[in-house]
DNA sequence: ACATCTACCTGGAGGC
DNA sequence: TGCCTCCAGGTAGATG
């Protein structure tokens, strides 16, 4: 499941192997993921150079100078760099292969994920120009989501997961989040305190970086990898842990439905005011 | 503007 | 062991 923690690391593993790197070939093997992969892309792609990777929200940005490859991870994709001899295995649906040797692959068994072309700037892209603020930059601030909360009256935890609210915030991080800022997910968004929105803030940052920085360091050599080493395996507080006891106070921890999501609480750590 | 629901897809878990 | 059903997840897009 990839949350931006671990689209983070897959920018950070890829971006020296790629960046200066000119593509030879592009191989599209499935041409359907949540959207078709342009047909197209090799005859765009070959003998340009990748100038820079960059990531926005979940997106992953490989930038040229004609434009911008943007590709998504869904819930279930993972990009390796492998050695460009190697044999494409069961649900491994693109390649850009680079004249160093090597080729970056996407696998992906769920087909969330896309593989989308952009001419121009991508953040212009329909997908992303309407996106909220970067959980980990300066602008999400207490201020920020207190002002943005004022007129919703969903659950929190919806309006943190909301992209036009703020980018990157999947189902594991708003559950861990919420329980390092001692907040029940169903409370009203429009109920939320300054100071407990300023908390939320905080903990939301620190849970993505903290991740991140694991991450990292789980993730020595990139090429190579099996590409599951960006998957972090977490000792979450909350998040799937219904029915066993809370790590602070021992209460058992509750499940419930939000959206058609689980999410999962201490019902006493963690108040509506 | 906001809230709610559906669809997409497949591996893995649980029931029988 | 095998078969069946159900669920998880991100998010665009439709609908209310």
């Amino acid at each position: 499941m990839p949350e931006l923690p671990e689209v983070e690391t897959t920018l950070r593993g890829l971006e020296p192997h790629l960046v200066n790197q000119t593509v030879t070939d592009v191989i599209i093997r499935t041409p359907q993921l949540r959207w078709a992969i342009p047909p197209p892309l090799p005859h765009l792609l070959r003998n340009k150079t990748i100038r820079a990777l960059h990531r926005r929200a979940k997106y992953l940005l490989i930038e040229f100078d004609h434009g911008a490859l943007i590709l998504h991870l869904g819930m279930s994709g993972s990009l390796r760099l492998l050695p460009s001899d190697t044999p494409a295995q069961m649900h491994e649906h693109f390649d850009l292969i680079l004249a160093n040797g090597t080729l970056m692959r996407l696998r992906d068994p769920r087909r969330f994920g896309a593989v989308l072309w952009h001419v121009g700037d991508p953040i212009l892209h329909p997908l992303l120009a309407k996106l909220g603020v970067e959980p980990l930059e300066e602008n999400f601030t207490g201020a920020y989501l207190f002002q943005a909360t004022r007129t919703r009256n969903a659950a929190i935890k919806l309006i943190i997961m909301d992209h036009h609210v703020v980018v990157g915030v999947g189902n594991i991080y708003a559950n861990e989040a919420l329980f390092h800022a001692g907040i029940r997910p169903e409370l009203a968004a429009s109920k939320l305190s300054r100071p407990r929105s300023a908390r939320l803030v905080q903990t939301l940052r620190e849970t993505l970086a903290a991740a991140i920085t694991q991450g990292g360091s789980s993730l020595r050599d990139f090429v190579g990898s099996d590409g599951n080493a960006g998957y972090f395996q977490q000792n979450y507080y909350v998040y799937d842990r219904a029915g066993k006891p809370c790590r602070t106070c021992h209460t058992t921890i509750k499940q419930i439905t939000q959206g058609q999501r689980s999410s999962f609480y201490c019902q006493v750590c963690q108040k509506l005011s």
